[in-house]
DNA sequence: TCCTTCATTAGAACTATTCTAATCTATTGA
DNA sequence: TCAATAGATTAGAATAGTTCTAATGAAGGA
């Protein structure tokens, strides 16, 4: 398959999900889209992912890729994993799994769900349902 | 046993665990400990305790309130929790245990360690080692 | 008591994020 | 195809939460 048409089929691809997820294609969120699902990095940042596209030539100011994460994230495009106080990343990776996170070098990788198995829970409060479980392993750089 | 005697054995254990924690017991770490300690509230913010200090007439800058809510986490007499973006609590519970996080109201509520179970993990990434697990069960406001 | 060390302070600075109001663009339907 | 319009994008200002700074103050030991 030559890298032209695989680059269309992604485009077209892209194209359809944003349509399917009632979203506009628009020149920015298909470049953010195709950036996002590339199959590196699969968390990023508002800052990262603004910084990615610059560099990659396109041009898209830090309040649209803010506002394109949080349209994804709405979406299930996208899942908000929060570790840190003041910096929120983003998964492309929308699957029921969880995640260990180094403390050290802030960096974030996925444990599937199946590796890990959370009891039943206690009854949510009076009045409210669960909506999701989030299992953060913090793990810290080994002293050897 | 009368209030006063009740007042001072409060502050008596507060200075103790201040000065067992290598900090030294200044008028504004002990004022704070004690509304920390106290037995409700278990979760707060910066902001909470600061707000609190003052209106019990407690003149301590935010600063402060940041520095020791921080001192406080290292020395392992409150947990840091993280829920949202942008928002740090602290737990006075150090205990193992994990919570409830309402997206609605913002709440935290605690789950006792032995009302939850996690399987074994897979292992930690490469020259990592497990510091803590934290499993937060998010639940929002049931439509009824 | 005096001295040293550590704590506290107000306010500035900083970082991540959200808001605003003007401009632009994708879509729809004539 | 084109105009109208609803929605998207923008730069930059504004905001929120937190941290920093440099000066002042207080605790504990000699």
């Amino acid at each position: 398959m030559s890298a032209i048409f695989s680059q269309k089929r992604t485009l077209n691809g892209v194209i359809a999900k944003l349509k399917s997820a009632g979203l506009r294609p628009t020149r920015q969120r298909i470049a953010l889209a195709k950036l996002l699902f590339e199959p590196n990095d699969r968390h990023v940042t508002a800052e990262d992912l603004h910084k990615k596209a610059i560099s990659a030539g396109i041009s898209v100011s830090l309040a649209t890729v803010y506002n394109t994460l949080h349209q994804f994230t709405q979406k299930d495009l996208l899942r908000e994993v929060v570790v840190e106080p003041g910096r929120s990343y983003f998964d492309t990776n929308t699957d029921d799994h969880h995640h260990f996170f180094n403390e050290n070098t802030g960096s974030l990788e996925d444990i599937p769900s199946d590796k890990i198995f959370v009891s039943a829970l206690p009854s949510a409060p009076h009045g409210t349902k669960v909506r999701r479980v989030d299992v953060i392993v913090r793990v810290e750089e080994a002293a050897d």
